[in-house]
DNA sequence: CACTGAATAGTCAAATCTGACTATTCAGAA
DNA sequence: TTCTGAATAGTCAGATTTGACTATTCAGTG
């Protein structure tokens, strides 16, 4: 649900075509959501047909025409009561790592130590780039905000793991 | 990815049944991965095709016959290189729950705020729910940390944004 | 005994998602 | 002017995931 809510809440913003809502989430979001460029055409043609945007070709210049996206009243209607549900609910985060600490006893502890210090080289590289992210103004502010305390966490997490570990040998 | 992983993980240290994977996963694991019935089918079936595991039928007694699926030698290869895989990189969790708050600008401070309250009160749940999970032994417990680390970072997190939205109405 | 509900064990069509591919325009380099 | 690479704008076949559905066995109840 949270991919419509995201494109709904884009055009209810302004109407964009199929590349520029991309370009915009790719940009500005990329840390938060994940949604690929044929998902977006994917879900904006369903939403179309649930009458929630219309669509209309437009060509400035000589670019090839471009298809662009409107809310419709239902679709504004529609993108009220998907935020409020976003909002009233708690959708839990599962962790694809968490897997492979299940099995860590696979492998002899020093190479988990050695593999999982890459693992927190990765993380520590997206630590820095989200406090490079430049400060965005209004609630796009809070993703970010989310984003950096949720990784900080993860770094300390993961750091903790590592010296246990560590100390078995 | 880590689906595959975590299915080899727990044929490698026994031969099991289809519905036993899947009660497995869902008694112990429910806070940690989503995996459902049939995905787990069909990734057996799948890596069956790819000669990871094999299935006998068996049947006790009387009951249904049981496919029994069982780790091939090409099967545990293929688990470690995915456990490596997997310990070696940080994947990133995205949360659905922010897409919401990109639009909390939609709607009046007030009812932002009492929709965060439930999503909070849901959100407390869970933590309760994980602070009541029984100590599992060995590298389980990791994975039940972690979501203890990650679920308290998250409550603490809602209420300072709830109490910034509460100080601005 | 006949019936019911829970545990067991899956199947399948439909919904969803993605990677790989195709095209056009344009600015600048050769 | 021709060529190249980046920006623009999508399409589509195939992979993945899921919800809803079907069956059998068994323990206990009336």
């Amino acid at each position: 649900m949270e991919r419509e809510l995201l494109l709904l809440g884009l055009l209810q913003k302004e109407e964009m075509h199929g590349y520029q809502l991309h370009e915009f989430i790719d940009s500005f979001m990329q840390t938060c959501v994940d949604l690929k460029k044929s998902t977006a055409y994917y879900l904006l043609e369903k939403m179309a047909k649930e009458g929630y945007v219309t669509r209309t070709e437009e060509r400035e210049g000589n670019r090839p025409p471009r298809r662009v996206y409107h809310l419709t009243a239902a679709g504004e209607e529609c993108f009220l009561a998907l935020l409020r549900q976003n909002l009233a609910s708690y959708l839990p985060a599962t962790f694809a790592g968490d897997t492979g600490l299940t099995f860590l006893d696979n492998l002899p502890a020093s190479e988990a130590v050695s593999l999982l210090e890459q693992r927190r080289a990765q993380l520590a590289e997206a630590v820095a780039a989200i406090e490079r992210a430049p400060l965005h103004t209004g609630t796009l502010q809070f993703m970010i905000e989310h984003q950096q305390v949720h990784l900080q966490s993860e770094l300390a997490w993961l750091d903790s793991v590592i010296a246990r570990l560590s100390n078995e040998e």
